[in-house]
DNA sequence: CTGTTAGCGCTTTCAT
DNA sequence: ATGAAAGCGCTAACAG
């Protein structure tokens, strides 16, 4: 076993509340016995147990990240930034993909609050049932929803502008001169794809010219989404651009382009979403959607500490940032 | 607050002890008293505080793992199927990235040891300086190496054959008629990186032809392994082929062959590490060695379920798997 | 089969 | 400023 605060505080000769007073700083201790106790601690190499303090204070200094899916590069790179600060601030990160499945999301947040977590960064992945959710955070664990928003609940969240994301990528597409436009996204329950569709047919909507929109559900796999987009490819009047709706979309539409044979962007325009350190290597370089990770990720972690330390806002904050376009090869105007 | 086992107890008519035993299932309890505890329980939404059992008992049920760097698709897919099933088995996973960073590994660990972690799945910074998960293992604390293995220390691992791996895709490169060869590696400080620089030469010695190995060392950045290969190709006598050792130098070797403006395979053959749901869309698409992530993955659970029930091996296992050639088009015979 | 009892290591009143 | 003592929710002897 490991050094207890009753061996420091015997080694130091005062009380194990003295030794707890010193060693976490609160109370008032003198000078003297301070030193004498961080002086034992160091030489026995105490370190404090984590699950004691937790169970005594409530709470494990321990936050949790459920993204929807840690494989999707998105999210890979927000893990890397929360941890990152996160443990500078003295918490460990403590994650579990949802998989974009309801009822492990609910297991998992279940899971990590048995586990008196400090607080929950989450992707969530129903908009509409979120009871769970709130529960917890009226319970008074703060959460902050990333990536997503939920409906009107009080939970904090900051994303990207979705109907903004899609409405700069069709416009792009549209002053290309494209006219039919199809949209490859994953389902309309997600609520960040159903905004980004909306977004799309806003965006032909305004435009001068008369456009149409194919819209093309794709499914939660991989396999599901270039199935989708290569039949719809294959009726009449064939889109001449696509917009896929995210990164998975991207890679659907990527490969079923090259199942049908089709050059991009002499047959086809793409516009993609999420930026990696390969879309610029590929063939042709890929124009995409870029989203803020980074001030999403740096922006949770803001919320976060403030509502953790009670400075923050008393209302709750929705920020929505916006994503940016990069022009590179995969689109031009449709051939006649 | 939430319902505790006392409430439980209470409501079931029970003392806590029966409730425990009925809800943790050991002991003996008779069907009727089982029956209703399990009963009041459902009623009550009765949820085990794991911290106080964590506290009580030793152990958390919690598994950690200290990838070298998230972002990383190896370790981004390796998290995927690690928490996939220690998720089934009943224990959350909690991670945080070492960053390669040895410092940071040694606290990161420590936070976990601390929390009361079951067991440990790292990816070690260095194969040297291990003491600190010697410590946690010789505690008694499950640790299981993964991607790279430790000096003899008694540390089950289970990662590639990093000799064989470049000695396959030498190899490749050899059969192609090339006799100059460039390996891109990070750092000799990397047990992995230092085995596949040593695979390559060993391949290059035993070929009939007589060839030459040039080793260009990266470095821990994208940039600077960017630099270094650069400038490593405007020497003389350019290499006719480059082995890129890991996912980053085969980014790194990439960006650097479109900055010198060669082509691939015409005027340099490449071959890559790690495979990657957007390598066979690249311009040309990439030959690689592809490792088995999910095997790595799959074993590491295996041996690490199988040291937490006891029913593993007595003797430290070191389990070695092969990678495969996957040859697609950035290689090809030297033009003359 | 079941209840009583004693802590796990720590924080936190409440006295002094 | 400090110590004594209680107890967070649970498990695990030990009696009965």
């Amino acid at each position: 076993m490991s050094i207890t605060i009753r061996e420091v505080a015997g080694a130091a000769g005062v009380s194990q509340a003295t030794a707890a007073r010193a060693l976490s700083d609160y109370g008032s201790v003198s000078p003297a016995a301070r030193e004498r106790v961080l002086k034992a601690a160091a030489e026995l190499g105490y370190e404090p147990n984590r699950i004691a303090q937790a169970l005594r204070s409530g709470a494990a200094k321990v936050i949790s990240f459920v993204p929807g899916n840690i494989d999707v590069p998105f999210f890979a790179r927000a893990a890397h930034i929360l941890a990152d600060r996160l443990e500078r601030a003295g918490f460990v990160l403590m994650m579990a993909s949802s998989y974009e499945n309801l009822e492990r999301e609910r297991s998992i947040v279940e899971a990590m609050r048995s586990r008196m977590t400090s607080g929950l960064v989450i992707a969530p992945t129903s908009s509409q049932d979120s009871v769970h959710l709130v529960r917890l955070h009226e319970a008074g664990t703060p959460v902050v929803s990333i990536d997503r928003s939920l409906a009107d609940v009080g939970i904090d969240s900051i994303s990207v502008d979705n109907a903004d994301l899609s409405m700069q990528a069709t416009q792009h597409l549209i002053s290309l001169g494209h006219e039919r436009i199809a949209i490859l996204y994953d389902s309309d329950d997600i609520d960040s794809s159903a905004q980004r569709v909306a977004g799309s047919r806003a965006a032909l909507e305004d435009a001068t010219v008369r456009g149409s929109l194919l819209p093309v559900r794709g499914g939660m796999t991989l396999e599901s989404a270039i199935t989708a987009f290569v039949s719809a490819m294959q009726g009449p009047d064939r889109p001449t651009a696509v917009l896929a709706a995210d990164s998975m979309m991207t890679e659907a539409a990527l490969y079923g382009i090259r199942a049908l044979g089709l050059r991009i962007p002499e047959d086809i325009s793409v516009v993609g979403v999420d930026d990696h350190s390969l879309t610029p290597l590929l063939d042709p370089p890929l124009t995409l959607m870029s989203q803020p990770v980074d001030a999403i990720s740096n922006g949770a972690v803001d919320l976060m500490l403030s509502r953790l330390t009670g400075s923050g806002p008393i209302s709750t904050r929705h920020v929505q940032l916006r994503a940016t376009l990069v022009v590179r090869s995969s689109t031009a105007a449709p051939s006649l």
